[in-house]
DNA sequence: CTGTTAGCGCTTTCAT
DNA sequence: ATGAAAGCGCTAACAG
């Protein structure tokens, strides 16, 4: 039982000892080769390197991390709902910026569901990912808390923090937000109706704030019954948008807090047009492809999502990079206060 | 330096041990508790969970499965390019099925770069992911068959394994592709442009055959003129769009081979249209959304491309489960033969 | 330059 | 019902 072959042991991968054995060196040794120390005789190291090679060798990265006392070397990234292109471009950006430091991404997609938020954050704890980048669902943020005084950083996208300090990379939501609107106004609107999503969504009220501004700049005031909020889907969007265009005094523009309501709302707008009925000015927060294939004039507020994704990760490996294994910093340095990135956004107007 | 803190050794999370001592049992007994163990006193039992609450302590999970001699708990997720929506969707639907067998997806993007996804895929083995899932970008798959001799289970989405024995869950591309030409034909188009992916992927050049197909039981011969392959932008695909409808006797319709084509060439088809040229018929492989907002008549070979990602977990989850620990199967068991899923397509029309 | 010892945090024996 | 010892695969820290 115990012959010459027992270097596949388990009938698994061969380890450190396996090539060791293989060259007639000690493990320590070839770890040492392979980790490209310089302390090694040539001709020792050619003979390891061969019985690596000769045996297919790939370190275990997962003993690895445990005996360096480091996290597992991934990055875990909290999202909604990866379907929608917003998620999948910040999921890119990450991934882009947190490899080139040798780390990887793990997704978690809660589907909008708190609950498995929450023990999403405790599963990406537990695996030791070096950080967790998120784009908390609601407004209840005590799960990353929690992260955070464990010892894990926590860099927030779209949403700042509530109740705990943290980076975070923020969308000019407000400023974007009361650009497109005054855009509105300056076309000579003056009802405007207004879809977002739930209020919880940070976004969603900050931009409703901006969108506000920019009515009061014109002497304006909001009406509550122009302004829709809990639209989450396209197709919910599209029953709200209907619900305000058939108003006895309908608005004469709708300003969408994202991408799906803006969707929903040209589909009212354009059901609508079909029957003769009126046409609808429509502005929006988020670019998204084809808007300038719709047929309808629309002003979209735009900004660079995958760039979102990369000043998150880079924020992110920064804190990394200055307080290295989990829990250092909270005892060595005081660690480095929080910072916050701000992506500017622009106007961006699609013709008929 | 020794004192009573010590259970905040290196200001790290908690471990077992500390546990342990804070509930006066050994690291023992506290791991049989945290497992539910049920041979434990329900005494024991309280004052072990009270410790482990009062200490915040989450196990390990690198320790874990170091000591379990499984893999990582991590799925491998290899694609292209996360951004086009057909990914992202495959991606979601990979995490919605292996989360429920309490593992996690790692996305590793390649950006259609081979030597990115041959590292890649042997940084997914080193970190003892229990599986992979891939959609190869070339037709070289040395690197995945090489994962599967260390032991770690393959699955292919969207391509056949070449040269190795995989599950894979592929779409129909020949039927879908050639449903979509017939349609053409019936319509009476005779000189029909195609324009695709590079020839090195697979689905391109199945959805060609199909195409070819259909000309060919029409009694119609592919002519190369009209073939256009290698664009995956929709830049490059509109660029080629207009070349072929510049062409002395332009085809009367088109045929692409993915969305990024099909929208390519949508939009040489608006522009021809827009300078008062002919109306040119479109159709394409993958459905997308506000297809139906083009204001152009539209035929997609539409599928479920969630499906196809769950479907390929499902093919991974039950392979893990047959085989526990990696490369057990290739020993105790001949290893269940490969399996093949094909997802079927359906035709979709889109109006004027 | 190379080897030995020890231990990361956990769990599987095998005692007690 | 509980504990002691050993070891998963790897690598710092010290020998030699």
């Amino acid at each position: 039982m115990l012959d010459g072959t027992e270097q596949y042991r388990k009938g698994g991968q061969p380890t450190l000892r396996d090539v060791a054995e293989r060259a007639g060196v000690s493990a320590m040794t070839a770890s040492r080769v392979l980790r490209d120390d310089p302390q090694v005789l040539p001709a020792t190291r050619e003979r390891v390197r061969a019985a690596a090679t000769a045996l297919g060798y790939r370190p275990n990265e997962v003993a690895r991390s445990l005996r360096l006392g480091r996290g597992s070397g991934l990055v875990g990234l909290v999202v909604t709902n990866l379907a929608n292109p917003f998620y999948s471009r910040l999921a890119l950006g990450v991934d882009s910026v947190v490899v080139k430091d040798g780390l990887k991404t793990v997704i978690g997609n809660t589907g909008q569901d708190l609950d498995a938020e929450r023990d999403l954050v405790a599963d990406l704890v537990a695996r030791r990912v070096d950080g967790i980048i998120a784009v908390p669902a609601g407004a209840d943020q005590r799960h990353l808390a929690a992260a955070v005084a464990e010892g894990v950083p926590v860099v927030l996208a779209s949403r700042p923090p509530e109740g705990f300090a943290a980076d975070c990379v923020l969308v000019d939501d407000f400023g974007g937000a009361r650009a497109a609107t005054a855009r509105l106004v300056e076309r000579g609107h003056r009802r405007i109706g207004f879809l977002g999503s739930p209020p919880a969504v940070y976004t969603g009220t900050e931009r409703l704030r901006g969108h506000a501004a920019a009515l009061a700049a014109a002497g304006l005031a909001v009406d509550d019954r122009l302004v829709r909020q809990g639209q989450t889907a396209p197709d919910e969007a599209a029953r709200a948008a209907a619900g305000l265009l058939a108003l006895r005094d309908p608005p004469t523009a709708l300003f969408c807090s994202n991408n799906r309501n803006t969707i929903g709302a040209f589909r009212a707008i354009r059901a609508l047009r079909a029957r003769g009925g009126a046409d609808i000015a429509l502005a929006g927060f988020d670019d998204f492809e084809l808007a300038d294939a719709l047929g309808l004039p629309l002003t979209l507020v735009a900004y660079d999502s995958d760039e979102l994704g990369r000043a998150a990760a880079r924020l992110l490996t920064a804190r990394l990079n200055t307080a290295t294994g989990p829990g250092t910093a909270t005892r060595r340095s005081p660690m480095p206060p929080p910072r916050q990135i701000v992506v500017p956004t622009s106007l961006v107007e699609y013709g008929e």
